[in-house]
DNA sequence: CATGGGATTGACT
DNA sequence: GTCAATCCCATGC
């Protein structure tokens, strides 16, 4: 499989974080599919380029096919591509993966060696975690970095779009992209449309 | 320089 | 269901 270039990702975030569904993240020896993303866009305010230029956010707004790594609630490290143009903030979260190699390298990093397969990697923390990725990972390449995304077969499953998980602001927007009835996906599960009429 | 708030997770009631 | 852990950094004095 190929690493995907920056021109990949030099469109909207919108488009970006649905295509990346079926890609593949790779770092070292241990790889996982991606089933869920978000998107993140500077025009709204739930985004840390909403802030503007700082030295935070200086990775948003540089050059896309970037990695954004920052740390949340002081403890996890988050991983997202950086999209659009250069000097537009954007980027994708990756939420969660499927795990396809390395899985016992995995299990030791999260330090939980019979953690359930569609646990592993089943939330943003918890992948980076298993791969190893760190906020040294701030500002490398995705083409040809430590953390690299590969080109996907195509997604011919239906993907599913919902609010986007553990936000405060701009909740209403649907940016969430599920790969529909994937068991490694994090919670809340995305409810299929036309699901849960009946009570 | 002090403060406050998270794009979360896991443990516990 | 509730809640603490823990640190980067934006903001305000």
């Amino acid at each position: 499989m190929q690493a995907l270039q920056p021109d990949f990702y030099a469109r909207p975030v919108l488009e970006v974080a649905r295509a990346l569904i079926g890609c593949t993240v790779v770092r070292g020896d241990v790889a996982g599919v991606i089933v869920e993303t978000e998107a993140y866009h500077e025009s709204e305010p739930a985004c840390h380029a909403f802030v503007g230029l700082t030295p935070r956010t200086s990775t948003l707004f540089g050059p896309p096919g970037i990695a954004y790594v920052y740390r949340s609630y002081g403890i996890h490290a988050l991983l997202n591509a950086v999209c659009e143009p250069e000097g537009v903030g954007a980027a994708v979260l990756i939420r969660a993966l499927e795990p396809i190699s390395g899985i016992t390298a995995m299990r030791r990093r999260r330090g939980r060696v019979a953690e359930r397969l569609d646990e592993l990697c089943s939330g943003p923390g918890k992948l980076t975690q298993a791969l190893g990725v760190t906020l040294a990972d701030n500002g490398g390449n995705l083409a040809r970095g430590g953390v690299q995304i590969l080109a996907g077969a195509g997604v011919s499953e239906v993907v599913h779009t919902g609010p986007r998980i553990g936000i405060t602001k701009a909740v209403e927007l649907p940016w969430r992209f599920c790969l529909a009835g994937n068991e490694h996906v994090s919670r809340p599960r995305p409810v299929p449309l036309g699901a849960g009429a009946a009570r």
